[in-house]
DNA sequence: CCTGTATGATTCACCCATGAACGAAATTCC
DNA sequence: GGAATTTCGTTCATGGGTGAATCATACAGG
């Protein structure tokens, strides 16, 4: 059976697709919640460990892939909640550079753990096929536009 | 090749999946935005035009799964569009329910209209097999938790 | 030099979403 | 009938996101 697939209603598929993806958030935002993180906090910290030095705010914002006044609140909330620390950058006057802190290192170690687990917990029904099925097919998604 | 998928890291599976979902969620958004609509406000259309008749708000923002001060403000908003009324329910003095005027129907076809198309533009780079597997995958994703 | 122009961050107004607190109305249970 | 409880919508504070406007600084070209 299923030789040939029924064609998909792409308004269908489009709303399932943000259903589906609304509910991998919630999930990783409850259970990052539990030391005091969010997605959005989560992801800022992973840049700066990946780049492995203060970055910018503006190159923060191109990695994270949104506008430049979002991530000043963002880095507002993290330096409230002394994760970074903004540092002037004495070459370009302009620019303000966010920098981890300890706590903001550590905090993003427990966060990947946490990330981690959930992750396995929401892809738990899926078998090794259907993931990598799963993923080629959402960067091919993402390579096309 | 190929026949061993390696193990798929479930975390930068997350992250892709909201990734692509942000794009696909964008690339609607700024289609649907070209007639003053916005896809929270097609969604609440699209529901009071399915049911076929004017809904509480509780039992939109169920049907829409938010919670019901969200549906408070996205009605707000939908009255001053003039896409939809308030109604008393003299049944229940506590209810309030929202009715599609006519503009309002009006506007979620032109939405209907531009949501498919978009659509079918977010999954052109995949074939009808893909887009059949995605489907399958979703919701599988959705009925687990 | 100095006058544009481009770029970095910020502020502001707005949209969307959540959860807690609240008042009003309906229900339940003496 | 009246008290306690539940349910409905709203309001408020907060978090996360966008785009437009603004200010300071850097970087041209005359």
């Amino acid at each position: 059976m299923n030789e040939i697939p029924a064609a998909v209603c792409p308004t269908s598929l489009a709303f399932q697709m943000l259903g589906a993806a609304h509910e991998v958030e919630a999930r990783l935002e409850s259970a990052l919640d539990r030391i005091g993180l969010s997605v959005a906090k989560f992801g800022v910290l992973s840049k700066l460990v990946e780049a492995g030095e203060p970055l910018a705010l503006g190159s923060l914002a191109e990695r994270s892939c949104c506008v430049r006044s979002n991530m000043t609140q963002l880095v507002d909330r993290l330096e409230a909640d002394r994760l970074v620390e903004r540092i002037n950058d004495p070459s370009d006057r302009r620019s303000v550079r966010a920098a981890l802190t300890p706590a903001g290192r550590e905090r993003h170690a427990e966060g990947a753990h946490i990330v981690e687990e959930a992750g396995r917990a929401v892809f738990a029904s899926l078998d090794d096929g259907e993931r990598a099925t799963l993923q080629r097919v959402l960067a091919q998604l993402g390579r096309s536009p």
